[in-house]
RNA sequence: GACCCUAUGGUCUAGCGGUUAGGACACCACCCUUUCACGGUGGUAGCACGGGUUCGAUUCCCGUUAGGGUCGCCA
């Protein structure tokens, strides 16, 4: 059996990053299985939803990697689509939803109730088999003792989520469905529908949810929860998959850091763990300085480009391989790339402000002969390389009779404005001796 | 209120009757070092609670508690 699976998100403005964990399981698991990975749209809440929020669905999936074998190819709803199920929009299978409910209603199984149709609903507890939460008696709750039937199509014609959800997987053929566990009590009613459309419902594999830090419901609001802060801050997307894959997946043998090749062979569902996880950024901001130190040095270029560009900093007026060779000083130095504005910044600003703290310590009167000694030194040189640069210093700070720390802080600051940066005798060298010795006299003077 | 799921350090997890309870993030100390980071070494910290079953429970069963989910003419 050919195995398909869908991710069926409802076009909300955002993609949560439950949404895509769930993506990344139901994607994982058509590749590991050789199967088919469906995207499919449901936008049956037709007032909220607009070709804006369905495009940060396909922007985001794309981003991430995950890139679907069926399904829309715009944003359009009544836009082309790849794949023999289509559309992969609910708003356009209208027809499909309006014969399964006459198939149920002239057989019975479904009436009309002040101007709804509602589905009659068995009274007994329905056995789920799941495959990651194992078998599941659901029985009635309370209300449902009173009133176990539900709406279908609302009385202003819409079908509703369960309806489409249902008659969607079973015209799609999908064999497999990977959710998140807030649909498990839902599912003995899509049972229950598969059931009266006479056919053997799909096998479904309830995922457990991410949390926020402190175990509450991750929604919207809460910090991490959407997809698109990452993608503008440059996370490195293999990053963001390898560390989501671990959050309730586990490959048993302590491996964390792997690729997502690794991944797609290892990945299945009875390794799917069932109790819910936290969402822990600290750990995923580890995982992506991971990923973004062994980045090829064209994808770190462009990702710190992007970043820099994000905080007005504009490369493209530097020559490109001064651009590149600074750019090369900060692999492996920063975890976020929204931090490279402030930690490389000086690169491409004349005149880097001067960490006032770090001047009160640094820029104190008996540093200014010796930083001019070390000016003296560094005009002299002919050759301005890392190497050159520090045995200048350090035999400078021989002559003086100090230690290298001694001229190595001011340096650095009279150069970078901060205490903290690449290494010093490299960053001198991408910097040139022009401005170096131009950025050396600007704080001899403000000592003096 | 009812129903469903879950429970190993602060977090993600390994464990599937007998282990000095392992790994990772974070944190602390030390080492390395031109700052920071990396790297190295060491460290703090865990089986929610109560009953069973068993020679023996983190592990199996029941209960309690706690957390999460669902019970919509939302998805």
């Amino acid at each position: 059996m050919k195995i398909r699976v869908r991710f069926a998100p409802s076009p909300t403005g955002f993609l949560h990053i439950g949404g895509a964990r769930t993506a990344l399981f139901n994607w994982l698991y058509a590749r590991h299985h050789e199967g088919t990975f469906i995207l499919r749209i449901e936008d049956t809440d037709a007032a909220r939803n607009t070709a804006e929020a369905v495009n940060v669905v396909l922007n985001s999936l794309r981003w991430l990697g995950l890139v679907w074998d069926e399904g829309p190819l715009t944003a359009d709803a009544t836009g082309s689509f790849k794949g023999d199920c289509g559309p992969y929009f609910q708003s356009q299978r209208r027809k499909d939803y309006e014969r399964r409910v006459e198939a149920l209603l002239s057989r019975g199984l479904a009436y009309e109730s002040e101007g709804a149709i509602k589905f009659k609903m068995r009274r007994e507890p329905v056995v789920i088999d799941d495959l990651v939460v194992g078998q599941v008696r659901r029985e009635l709750t309370d209300r449902e003792m009173q009133d176990p039937d539900f709406v279908l199509v609302r009385s202003d014609g819409q079908p509703v989520f369960h309806l489409c959800n249902v008659v969607d997987d079973l015209d799609m053929g999908v064999t497999h469905v990977i959710r998140g566990e807030d649909h498990l009590s839902n599912t003995a009613k899509h049972i229950a529908l598969f059931q009266a459309f006479e056919v053997p419902p799909p096998r479904y594999a309830h995922i457990p949810l991410i949390l926020n830090q402190d175990g509450s419901k991750m929604s919207k609001r809460d910090a991490g929860a959407s997809l698109t802060p990452y993608m503008d801050e440059g996370y490195v997307p293999e990053a963001i998959l390898n560390y989501l894959c671990l959050l309730g997946w586990s490959p048993k043998d302590n491996r964390e850091l792997m690729p997502l090749d690794e991944i797609v062979e290892r990945f299945d569902l009875p390794q799917v763990l069932r109790h819910n996880a936290r969402f822990d950024m600290e750990k995923l901001k580890w995982m992506n300085y991971e990923y973004s130190r062994t980045l090829s040095p064209d994808r770190f270029h462009e990702l710190a480009v992007h970043a820099l560009a994000r905080a007005g900093i504009d490369t493209n007026s530097f020559p490109l391989p001064y651009v590149k060779a600074a750019l090369d000083t900060c692999v492996g130095k920063v975890k976020l790339f929204s931090d490279l504005p402030a930690y490389a910044g000086f690169y491409f600003n004349p005149d880097p402000a001067i960490d006032p703290a770090a001047a009160q310590k640094d820029f104190v009167p008996e540093n200014r002969p010796r930083l001019a000694r070390l000016r003296e030194a560094f005009a002299a040189l002919t050759a301005f390389d890392p190497d050159t640069i520090g045995n200048t210093l350090a035999a400078t700070a021989r002559e003086l009779g100090v230690k290298t720390g001694v001229l190595v802080h001011p340096t650095r600051l009279a150069c970078t404005g901060r205490t903290v940066g690449p290494s010093l005798y490299h960053l001198l060298a991408v910097l040139g001796k022009e401005r170096v010795l131009q950025r050396l006299d600007q704080a001899i003077a403000r000592i003096g």
